[in-house]
DNA sequence: ATAGGGTTAG
């Protein structure tokens, strides 16, 4: 073109952005600068949606700083481009200030400020801002927002609000949508209620592979690992292509389920039958597999011979650490440590972890110096917790503490659970439950009960559709 | 020619 004009460019990087290739709709942008012709409104939101992609804040705030020179700070579109660049960043205070000075706002900006806190681990506000926009509101939310608010409650464990945005996905019809079905089914399963999980999944008509995947973990998360199986093979035979988080679903299930040579199956499957290349976090999932039944030799082994970055590795290293420190392996805990430790990744985790091998292997003496050292060096650990929401209670549960009201009719719960669970077979281990060697029998006792289960047979209660 | 959503290993 003699002469390309704003439109041109424009249309250019948008395309760039289409074709999976923001770097080039970023250098586009910058030849264009060189020129005279001048960026507008949808040369800015491309600009900005392309640094969303490649979360890169760097440019994104100096495209941010060209909005303000041009004059493009009002404008709606170019805003909530920015709130979304500054979530995908991680950096949700900046997302809030733009948000805050946007004078109009739409559903796609309230939108976009629910996922930048959502995304970022921050259910809480996330919901906050929701209850903001209804009080304002003077339209219905739609699937994109309830699928984020969904999503909201599902990292934070709020299982009654889940339960009143379910509510309003069936009043507004979203609720066998795909993408809605995906988060509810995600929801659900995370909050405890796998039968509703699987409720919501079988109301989708043709799931594709994300609702599926949904399922699959589910399952996976609540020791079904052959239902997960099921769920996989269903989608093989309705020829829907399983992605690479449906492998990750697939192989956890069979990691957590036991399922050692049927994981490695689907591993070599992936080559063989998918036309996928196994990736590092695929190798993890094997590595803690492996791990999770004391073939640690094995997992090590694999361990040592993956290729990853420094993401990756933390997850691989952490997977084989927790491992290790379940079957007191030592030996392989300090490696595992090591390398978390020198990699400047997860380094408080990695001391307590391997503090908790050594005492399980009774030394106590390097455990404590380890303790000192993290004393010296300033490293602390934050106590991981967990919690649940009953009625409109929320019960917080940290290891070793009992903080809340009815705590002691918990504990005696807890203890006669054990108690029971013992008579049947399992024996306790500080975390976990294992089964005591040599009882074949009580094992196969508890096997058919656990293929006996069968989601199907229970019913949901009818309190979703009262809401 | 422009902005938002769901699944991911320890």
């Amino acid at each position: 073109m003699p002469e390309p004009n704003v439109v041109s460019y424009s249309s250019l990087m948008s395309g760039y952005v289409t074709q999976g290739k923001p770097q080039v709709s970023l250098w586009i942008f910058r030849e264009m600068l060189k020129t005279t012709v001048l960026p507008n409104e949808f040369t800015f939101a491309t600009a900005v949606n392309a640094c969303s992609i490649l979360a890169e804040l760097r440019i994104g705030t100096q495209v941010h700083s060209l909005v303000e020179v041009f004059g493009f700070r009002f404008n709606l579109v170019v805003c909530s481009s920015l709130v979304d660049m500054y979530g995908k960043c991680n950096q949700v205070d900046l997302a809030r200030r733009v948000f805050d000075t946007m004078v109009d706002k739409n559903l796609v900006s309230w939108t976009s400020m629910i996922v930048a806190y959502a995304q970022n681990g921050r259910g809480n506000e996330a919901l906050e801002i929701f209850r903001e926009f209804n009080f304002l509101a003077w339209v219905n939310p739609n699937h994109f927002m309830l699928a984020s608010v969904i999503n909201a409650c599902s990292s934070s464990g709020k299982l009654v609000l889940g339960k009143i945005a379910h509510g309003a996905a069936i009043r507004h019809g979203h609720d066998s949508n795909d993408v809605v079905a995906s988060a509810l089914v995600d929801m659900y399963a995370k909050c405890g209620c796998i039968v509703y999980a699987n409720w919501v999944f079988r109301r989708v008509r043709n799931p594709c592979v994300i609702p599926y995947t949904s399922m699959i973990v589910a399952a996976a998360k609540h020791g079904l690992g052959k239902l997960s199986i099921e769920l996989f093979e269903e989608m093989i035979d309705k020829r829907i292509k399983p992605n690479d988080v449906s492998f990750v679903a697939i192989l956890h299930g069979c990691s957590h389920s036991g399922l050692i040579d049927e994981g490695l199956k689907y591993l070599n499957s992936m080559s063989r039958k998918h036309g996928m290349v196994p990736e590092a976090k695929h190798y993890t999932c094997i590595v803690d597999m492996l791990g999770r039944t004391g073939r640690l030799d094995e997992a090590y082994r694999l361990a040592k011979s993956i290729e990853v970055n420094p993401d990756e590795g933390a997850s691989l290293w952490g997977t084989l650490l927790s491992a290790s420190r379940l079957h007191g392996r030592v030996d392989i805990a300090v490696e595992a440590s090591k390398k978390l430790i020198e990699s400047n990744q997860q380094v408080d985790g990695a001391y307590v972890t391997l503090s908790n091998a050594y005492v399980l292997a009774g030394e106590w003496e390097h455990a404590s110096d380890l303790r000192m050292k993290m004393k010296q060096t300033g490293v602390y650990k934050e106590p991981g917790c967990s919690w649940i929401e009953i009625k409109d209670s929320t019960y917080v549960f940290y290891a070793g503490k009992v903080l809340f009201e009815r705590g002691t009719e918990v504990l005696r719960t807890l203890k006669e659970l054990e108690r029971e669970m013992k008579e049947k077979g399992y024996k306790g281990r500080s975390q976990g439950l294992v089964f005591a060697d040599g009882e074949e029998e009580a094992m196969e006792e508890i096997d058919d009960l656990w293929v006996d289960f069968s989601i199907e047979k229970i019913r949901p209660d009818r309190s979703i559709e009262a809401v």
